[in-house]
Parts: C-alpha cells; sequence; structure tokens
DNA sequence: GATTGATTAAAACGATCGTTTGAAACAACT
DNA sequence: AGTTGTTTCAAACGATCGTTTTAATCAATC
C-alpha cells in the first residue's frame, strides 16, 4: 500500500466510489480501508465531495495515452490506424498498470448529465471523436462531416464500449470460460474487420466453424 | 397521478432509483412525491428493498414484446428480421407508452453482477440472444454457434444500447439539435445496413453529402 | 351502532451519515 | 529544551437514514 494517506484515500475511495458509487460509499468504509482516520478525509479533501473529486481528477491524469491525439507511424493506412484506435480503446480497460476502477469511476460519470459530465466530454470524449473523424475522413476524403459519420463513429465506439458496460452480462451470457476465452487481439480483429466491412474498405465478415472454446 | 398508494409508490420510487440509484434516494423523498405516509413503504413492500423489488417486477412485467419470440411475417428475409430486432429494440427507449425508467432501472442493474442481473439476463436477455442467434443461423446457415457468433452479436446490439446508455455524451458532442435530429428511422437504417454489409449481406455504407442538418 | 380488520398518520426509535472539535503526536528549527 | 506548524487521533456533533410504534381513520359486517 502506498505510503501517504491522500495517496491511499484516492486509491481505496476512487475503487469503491467505482464499483458502488457515490452514494453507496462511506467514509468509515473507505478511511478503515485506507487504514487512517475518519478525519483525515476532511483534512486532506475538505470533505468528501472533494475526496471523490480527487479520485476523478487522479482517474483523469492517469488516462493512457494514443486516443486524443495519436501519433501514427507513417506506413499506416486509414485501416491501420482503425485497427490501432480500436485496440487502444479496449486496453484502456484491460491494462495491468492501470487499476480498473479510473475508467469505471469516469465512465460512471459520462453516464448521467452533469458539470463534470460535459468537462470530461469537452477533455477527453471530444479528442477521440476528432480522431476517429480523421480516420472517417481518410476512409471518404471528399466527404464532409455530417450527422451520418457521427453515426459511424458511434458504431465504432459502440462496440468496443459493450465489453467494457455490459461485462456482467456477456459474463453470464457466454459462461465464465467462454468470456475469459475473450481476448484483445480477437475482439480487435473481429470489430476492425466489421467496421471496415460495413464501410466497404474490406471483406465482409467470414463465419468459421466452431474453434477450440465451445461456448454453446 | 394513480389512484392507490401502492402504484403511486412504485411509480414514483421507480423513477428516482433509475434516476439516481438505490442509496441516493430516501424513503422520505419518495412518499412526499407520492403523497403518502413514510410508513406506507414498510407497510405494503415490507422495507425499502421490498420496494426496489417491486419497482424492477413492473418494469420487467411491462417490457416490450416481440424481442424474445417474435412473430415475423412469413415473406420476411433474415435482413428484414434483423432490421426489425434492430428497430424493437431502439423503439424500447424511445416507447411513449412506457416511461422511460423502466428501461433505465433494469440496464441499471444489469450493469453489476447480482442475482438479480442473472435473473434479468436468463429471463430477458438470453431470449434476445436467441432471437439474434437464429437470425445469424438464417445468415450463415452451414455454421456452428460459436464463439465469434457471439461478437457478431455483440457488435449489433453494442451499436444500439450506445444510443440509450451515452446519451448524455452523445447530446453534448452533437449539441442539443443534433441529438434531437436523431430518428429511430434513422437509426434502424443506418444500423441495419451497417450490420449487413459487414456481413456480406448488403452494400457496404455510402457517405452521402451533408444534408439539411449541420452537426458539426 | 358496535365490532372487526385493513389502511393511514404522526412521532419517535436506534443506527449511521458527513463533519467538527480539541487534544495528542510528530517534525523542524531557534 | 522550547516553540511553531503540521498531521493524526478519539470522541462527539447535529442531521438524516430506514424502521417501528401507537393511535387515528376508514370500510364493511353483524
Amino acid at each position: 500500500m502506498a505510503e501517504d494517506i491522500k495517496t491511499r484515500l484516492i486509491e481505496v475511495a476512487g475503487e469503491a466510489f467505482a464499483a458502488k458509487g457515490y452514494d453507496s460509499v462511506g467514509i468509515r468504509e473507505i478511511c478503515q480501508k485506507a487504514e487512517a482516520n475518519v478525519a483525515a478525509v476532511n483534512y486532506h479533501f475538505g470533505d468528501k465531495r472533494g475526496l471523490y473529486r480527487a479520485c476523478l481528477q487522479h482517474a483523469q491524469s492517469c488516462r493512457v495515452e494514443g486516443l486524443d491525439q495519436p501519433v501514427w507511424p507513417e506506413s499506416y493506412t486509414a485501416a491501420d490506424k482503425l485497427r490501432a484506435f480500436i485496440r487502444r480503446m479496449l486496453e484502456e480497460k484491460l491494462n495491468p498498470d492501470r487499476p480498473e476502477w479510473h475508467q469505471d469511476l469516469m465512465l460512471r460519470e459520462l453516464s448521467r448529465p452533469s458539470e463534470t459530465c460535459r468537462e470530461f466530454v469537452e477533455s477527453y470524449i471530444r479528442p477521440m471523436a476528432h480522431t476517429l473523424g480523421d480516420i472517417m475522413q481518410e476512409l471518404f476524403p471528399q466527404q464532409e462531416w455530417t450527422q451520418q459519420k457521427w453515426m459511424i463513429g458511434f458504431s465504432v465506439v459502440g462496440q468496443v464500449l459493450f465489453y467494457q458496460l455490459q461485462q456482467p452480462v456477456i459474463r453470464i451470457l457466454m459462461g465464465d470460460e467462454g468470456f475469459e476465452s475473450l481476448t484483445v487481439d480477437g475482439l480487435t480483429d473481429h470489430i476492425t474487420r466489421f467496421c471496415l466491412a460495413a464501410l466497404g474498405h474490406g471483406e465482409p465478415i467470414t463465419v468459421e466453424p466452431a474453434n477450440s472454446v465451445e461456448t454453446n
């Protein structure tokens, strides 16, 4: 566990907030896990809301690089960029160097309208949308940015986010072994080919016979 | 407002639970809006959790027909069925006859593992997955049901759910007018064509020049 | 009209919530 | 050693939580 109390509190509280929600976590529960006194929260963060804000800020500051202003290799085609974009989104959830609660907390904040939500969208989501929009522009150079391109972007991101937001459902539907047979490589490949084919920039999905994993 | 207190409590509490979460809503707040006494909750539902369960049950019992065991017209091709499936999923959110909180509450319950979540998946989601699986089977008759077909199904559903789960983000990204320019018809058409093209059962998406709505 | 059972109402219960208090512990410097 | 400023601690604060209690109200039956 971390040495200083402020860090410990943020890590413990962030995980709890992400898992159960702001109101469902008491500061006594947090402080007990963080081996701190209850007054530590108010002393270091002002109040509970301040601790929550600190968690959110910490999660945002640790976000994965490469989604907002990525630097692609020269040789990359638009298809390669799309594949890299999708992979990085998927990796963001599974990155072992980063606690899971970071993105969980941010996704929780994004799911309901608030001032924090707006700030997050502008500083975090909007650049991603711009990156994806540039890739789209490369796929359809002659066109303007219309409602349809928003929908295409949402089709890409929606597929990726499904595996992060609906994890419990997937686990029940596919079973534990079926769920754990999903890999970043496999998902990246599927989603990328699915999207490219839909956009006329790749061969349609070909269904292959049952492989080693039987998911019934 | 409804006549009997039990119904009023369920409607008021369900809306609040769906919007803010179980722990963030007090029974005094609920009873005030429902014009009931605080003791009414414990009298009619045992305790707060009982009221919550009643809300969940009510939401589930009012679910839209046609997703679990749909009856397609004889003339429908697999593509037609897929389109109808997607449309009904989209309509489920926008159905004016049904309060929004019904699906919001269910989606909230589905987002975290619990016994209720498992029951919901088995009674509500699994049949939908089966319906979608049958459509897939019709598109690829010779194949067996493998991990890949799960991923294809998730690609379909993920696109639809995005518009329900990420509504605040979409609203901020596209702006209010841009968001409100999205129609069930338009979304159904886009997602259906996107999926069919990806699966090699339709022409790829063609990007058209800017239409009447400028969403920048 | 009295009685019975079901429902509503006001008040209070103990528990827990976020927060504050005031003193103790600690470190750094004169 | 003494002083100063910072951090930690146990205890308690008032407020609110879900729940219970007790009495009042109502409807129906004898």
